[in-house]
DNA sequence: CTGAAAGCGCTAACAG
DNA sequence: CTGTTAGCGCTTTCAG
């Protein structure tokens, strides 16, 4: 044993219950009653006690509460990147839930991850639940997940854990139905990358599903590219020389904001040389101009939802939120009244 | 099987250290050192314990070990909110550096969180090091905090904690100073809430230096807006119905971009009839059309050296990172062959 | 009404 | 080389 006898209270650092109960000369167990409002304590030694912690500003250690209490009071999220107003609109919904229940949010970002599924392992352990966004991590290690704790899949499905989603598929059939039959586009090209997650693989089903029923080949394989703006003003270079479809049919708005906002500086007129639409509905879609036809999605909610059920609600299996086509002036329709016409 | 008497291995739970030991029937201190790879731990011994381990699915406890190390091996970040390119970039930042020193990283959104300045103690708690940006918590708060532990201020600056940032408002001037002099406008509006953060008061501070020095009234209140694209759009409707200045200094990129995309449809002619200017250069500004004058901050950089810091890196008080005025087409300069680098 | 003590999961001296 | 044990900060029976 060393010379000093002095084992608690380290100089430097936060006080710890026992500081507290030692400066008021009582147990530990005492103060941590006070610390729960606990009704068991005299008003008097109460009264001590709160003083004693604000004067050494003790704060109880959330980090002992959680090993004691085997809850940590927060929920995590894991999403390939924090970038975007998609991802940013999915926190502000789970988000929106969490301060409602007093539960802090811990997100994750994948992408900058070399070792993603261990990042999502140790935020597992730190979280009371786990909402995965679909394409994140291996279907195999959400399973696990699932079965030590509560996980719930967002955009995305899994055979071991709830899901909340939207039926993408039969929304970008429905688009890109519009663009055959109202606007008789025969030649038609996805821009995105479909196998990035399973949400822009199920938009370029259902943008294949409208061509099929239409009678219509592929015009051409998918443009591969990322969903952000810059990669859209990427893509617009391409089509720009390898000459132009009746329409593109964006994975996402911020790719077809990309588009919208280059194509016309290499001389496309939108949508009279080409039809654009986006997918999601986010605010840049409504300021774009021509403004973008899209699909709106409910993406708050569906964090809202994801977050409701990895804190302990009850979820079905699969609770698919609704999605709703919005038309604009990009796909070529008229602009709708109140809006100004500036068309040409 | 469900007698009442059986403390350990709770059956639903994660396995435990002490699960592992009891089954290999060696003594936790084993276990422990073989998840530490300690060198002492015999070849045969070893073996058996590592299968126990994959066998029955165990990974230490981030939060008991935690406790124990008195060191969580994450980085907070505090910020207003997650939305926008900005502190998109800002958290890419921190999160390479916090990447390659194998540390997890735990956001926080102030603007959704009734209670700002509890959900940062708590955070506190559960990090290492603490970067805060400004205008999201009292300084009195940043003070309480940096005498418990690591801080790092970012985007503004604290009395007791060393600050990362740039020079927003020597930036601000001397790109105003290039709207009055080189295109010799007189009548400059400010967009944007001068009060929303210190880096936005900072902007603000110089645009009216530029004014000043050049013997200018400032042509009328700023423009009260928050800085998304969105209220660019509104503030563009504002503009329109309140005549327009010569010249629009926008807060940052994103608010100038909504100005960008609306004020056409309004019939007004960028920069003809009036130029505009953004702030940060994020790739919107690029992609714009016409494209935007800004001021290049290297925003991820300021992430990567708050990061740093705030994970035992010695830093000075004040680290300034500097910035760049890019000059494209929105305040009236013609299209160059290459990028614009430096004035003067 | 209050205190002692066991326990949450793990680590790290300190013996053997 | 391995086990025992005393914490890390807190909660919570169970006695008094």
């Amino acid at each position: 044993m060393t010379d000093a006898r002095a084992p608690r209270s380290r100089t430097g650092s936060r006080p710890t219950i026992r500081d507290i109960a030692r400066e008021v000369g009582v147990s530990v167990a005492t103060v941590s009653r006070v610390t729960h409002d606990d009704p068991r304590v005299t008003g008097e030694t109460k009264e001590r006690v709160r003083e004693a912690i604000d004067r050494l500003g003790y704060t109880p250690s959330s980090l002992g509460r959680a090993l004691s209490y085997q809850r940590t009071n927060t929920l995590g999220i894991v999403l390939p990147g924090l970038g975007g107003p998609y991802f940013a609109a999915l926190i502000e919904g789970a988000e929106s839930v969490a301060v409602e229940r007093g539960v802090a949010i811990n997100v994750l970002g994948t992408h900058l991850r070399p070792d993603a599924v261990a990042s999502v392992r140790q935020l597992a352990e730190r979280t009371d639940g786990l909402i995965v966004a679909g394409g994140t991590i291996p279907d195999a290690e959400i399973s696990r997940l699932a079965a030590a704790g509560r996980v719930v899949v967002v955009a995305g499905e899994s055979a071991e854990a709830p899901a909340v989603l939207t039926d993408g598929r039969s929304a970008a059939a429905e688009l890109t139905h519009h663009l055959i039959e109202t606007h008789g586009h025969r030649r038609l090209w996805f821009v995105g990358e479909p196998d990035g997650s399973p949400d822009t693989t199920l938009r370029y089903d259902g943008f294949r599903d409208a061509l099929r029923d239409a009678g219509l080949d592929e015009a051409g394989a998918p443009l591969r590219y990322g969903l952000d703006v810059r990669s859209g003003a990427l893509a617009a270079r391409q089509v720009h020389e390898s000459g132009l479809p009746d329409a593109l049919v964006c994975a996402n708005d911020e790719l077809a904001i990309g588009l919208l906002a280059t194509l016309p500086g290499l001389g496309h007129r939108i949508p009279q040389d080409v039809a654009i639409t986006g997918f999601d509905d986010q605010s840049l879609a409504e300021i774009a101009s021509p403004r973008l036809t899209t699909v709106h999605q409910p993406v708050a909610d569906l964090g809202a939802h994801a977050a409701a059920g990895a804190l302990g609600d009850d979820l079905e299996p699969r609770t698919v939120l609704p999605t709703r086509l919005v038309i604009r002036e990009s796909c070529g329709c008229a602009a709708s009244a109140g809006v100004d016409t500036t068309t040409d």
